[in-house]
RNA sequence: GGCCCAGUAGUUCAGUUGGUUAGAACGCCAGCCUGUCACGCUGGAGGUCGACGGUUCGAGCCCGUUCUGGGUCGCCA
């Protein structure tokens, strides 16, 4: 007999259907009880099937019926027949299933909460009982859309001829960049592996090995705080490629975006996406990853202000720093002072020092700066924001460039937000390119790696890599949506005489060089091909698709926010022996554990 | 490591200026009901107000500490 749900096998019972006996399995949704009459909600990964029970007809099914509670497993065997009173909320609402045998495969206790969508519970139970909120429909469409992703990511990259090769989970551990997850080892005492933050390393001993497309779908690990955003393990789809240029990755990452907003979403994409260089980015959005739903850009009004005497704006312009602002359309109504003023703690968390704000209204200008400022100051600030009468502008300066962006950045998206006008089936596309080679560390007092040692300065700027590390770019791409970095890759240093610059350009000597990277070195005296590749978050990924806010959502078992995991209570202490075999002893107290 | 927010019945929440026995909805249990689909009607059970300490004649409410969760800055090559 087949036992198996109707509609993950059959597909969905229709009217068509009426007159054929079926047997089908779930859980009950909710149960119905009208004394001669009892209608089950019975609920499987496809949807709802109402089963019905007439006391006169059927008389054991219809006592096994009474007594099932939410949530019990139930077989149901019967003939599928067209309702009298139809459901048209539901795709299986013109049919039901007059039952004759009922079979309580497994009884539930009363769940801690409704399985049912959008139920408002709190993320502690939720995660506690993760096995009952992932059998919520919204969780359920979540987890089947980033299955239809992967499935999709692995026939377009196969298509484009491109491998699926693996790459080792216990690896080596580099110090650059963020803190790696360590495994001790027992066959060689005091000695540990790293999981991989990515397969970075590998993938490019792979193109010199020849294997010139490859993709993985793979976990990568990350010591680091957790945000909604952000995982300790998430899932990279990892891409590599011989022989290209930035164009040419960018243009097989196109139609792969196309391709899976077309087939799960059926989203027409526009393809190619805007190119922005990263200082542009920087220039009109304050962020090397700008929401382009929305205008707002920032403008820099240090010309203006620099020459005024209003002293907050005078001295960031004399330090070096700027003055900008974002010009809010119709908000001079729309914020009043006690919001601004939240608006101004929100600048203040971007290491800002305030917040200053001019509103254009019919009875003329006010300001937060009135006592400082002249007319035609105000009208030139006005001009270059590009405000009329009723907006609203915010204005954010300081001796560093980078909080002014940093902040103007995020109160442009913040605003957007609180206006309510950002749309999550407004998909807008972008690359960021020509990121910078290095950025400065305060913590090291020296030039880094923006994104990782083994990318490739921009041609033309090859001679900064020794003189001009600031304004030296990098073949350095990131890919964007609504905001959120949803990947980023390089073209990478193929010569090895590149590779030793770069590393003297970060001040690697040679023997930390060789001690770091040294099977990479030594791997590219033996032909390596021009390559560059990228890696997706595929968990934002499915996030933006799902419409959902948080990767959490998209990620069957996650951790929270102190990288524990509620349901399993790990991580967790171990036996003695487990760490005497390792050869570990654990300094921290109990308490502190 | 810093900052912000939340924690009251199984769940989601309300709880006035600190004042009698802490309420509602849903859920749960029992009874009635032949076309419901958030079924309906009647009745019932259910509370360490996250925890600890303090102020007070008196604390769900005020103060301190702490725990749990969320957001975020730093951090994330």
């Amino acid at each position: 007999m087949k036992t198996s749900m109707r509609t993950t096998y059959c597909g969905i019972p229709r009217i068509e259907n009426a007159g054929e006996t079926m047997t089908v399995c779930g859980w009950v949704q909710r149960q119905r009880d009208l004394g001669q009459l009892i209608f089950i909600d019975l609920r499987d990964r496809t949807g709802i099937l109402q089963l019905a029970f007439d006391e006169n007809t059927d008389r054991e099914a219809f006592d096994t019926a009474f007594s099932c509670r939410a949530e019990y497993v139930l077989q149901a065997e019967g003939v599928l027949r067209e309702r009298s009173s139809k459901n048209m909320d539901i795709p299986t609402g013109e049919v039901e299933l007059a039952v004759t045998k009922l079979k309580v495969l497994c009884k539930s206790e009363t769940p801690p909460f409704e399985i049912a969508e959008n139920s408002d519970v709190n993320d502690t139970l939720r995660l506690k009982y993760r096995y009952l909120d992932l059998r919520r429909p919204d969780m359920q469409r979540a987890i089947m859309m980033r299955h239809r992703v992967t499935k999709i990511a692995r026939d377009y990259f196969n298509e484009q001829g491109f491998l699926e090769i693996e790459t080792p989970m216990l690896t080596k551990s580099t110090p650059e960049g963020a803190r790696d997850y360590l495994v001790p080892s027992r066959v060689h005492q005091g000695k540990f592996y790293a999981l991989p933050q990515s397969p970075q390393q590998y993938k490019q001993l792979l193109m010199l090995s020849g294997f010139d497309r490859y993709m993985q779908i793979v976990r990568c690990f990350r010591d680091e705080d957790l945000r909604a955003d952000r995982q300790p393990e998430f899932t990279q789809i990892d891409l590599e490629m011989s022989f290209v240029d930035e164009e040419d990755v960018m243009t097989v990452q196109e139609g792969f975006i196309k391709r899976v907003f077309k087939e799960v979403l059926d989203v027409d994409v526009e393809t190619p996406f805007l190119r922005l260089p990263f200082s542009e980015a920087m220039e009109r959005f304050g962020s090397d990853k700008p929401d382009m739903r929305f205008g707002m850009e920032l403008k820099n009004i240090s010309d203006i202000v620099g020459k005024s005497e209003i002293p907050f704006f005078k001295a960031p312009v004399e330090a070096g720093g700027s003055v900008r602002c974002i010009c809010v359309p119709e908000g001079a109504d729309k914020f009043a002072r006690k919001q601004i003023d939240k608006l101004v703690d929100y600048v203040k968390t971007y290491r800002a020092g305030g917040l200053a704000w001019m509103k254009l209204t019919n009875e003329g200008v006010s300001s937060s700066f009135a006592k400082f400022s002249t007319d035609e100051i105000n009208s030139e600030i006005a001009a270059c924001a590009g405000a009329n009468t009723g907006d609203l502008i915010l204005i954010v300066g300081d001796a560093k460039d980078e909080i002014v962006f940093a902040a103007l950045g995020a109160l442009r998206c913040e605003i957007a937000k609180n206006l309510g006008i950002l749309k999550k089936d407004d998909y807008k596309f972008l690359w960021v390119t020509e990121f910078p080679m290095f950025e400065f560390s305060e913590e090291e007092n020296r030039y880094v790696a923006m994104h990782h040692p083994f990318t490739a300065p921009l041609d033309e700027d090859v001679d900064k890599l020794a003189e001009d590390k600031a304004k030296c770019r990098a073949k350095a791409y990131d890919i964007v949506l609504n905001g959120i970095e949803l990947g980023g890759g390089s073209i990478r240093i193929n010569r090895p005489e590149m590779q030793e610059t770069m590393f003297k350009a970060l001040g690697f000597s040679a023997e930390d060089a060789n001690e770091r990277f040294g099977h990479l070195i030594n791997a590219f005296k033996y032909g390596a091909p021009p390559h560059g590749g990228l890696a997706y978050g595929l968990d934002r990924l499915v996030m933006l698709m799902a419409g959902q806010d948080s990767i959490r959502d998209v990620i069957a078992f996650p951790k929270v926010q102190n990288a524990s995991e509620p349901m399993t209570a790990c991580p967790d202490v171990v036996d003695d022996k487990q760490l005497l075999e390792l050869g570990i002893a654990v300094s921290v107290s109990d308490k502190e554990q």
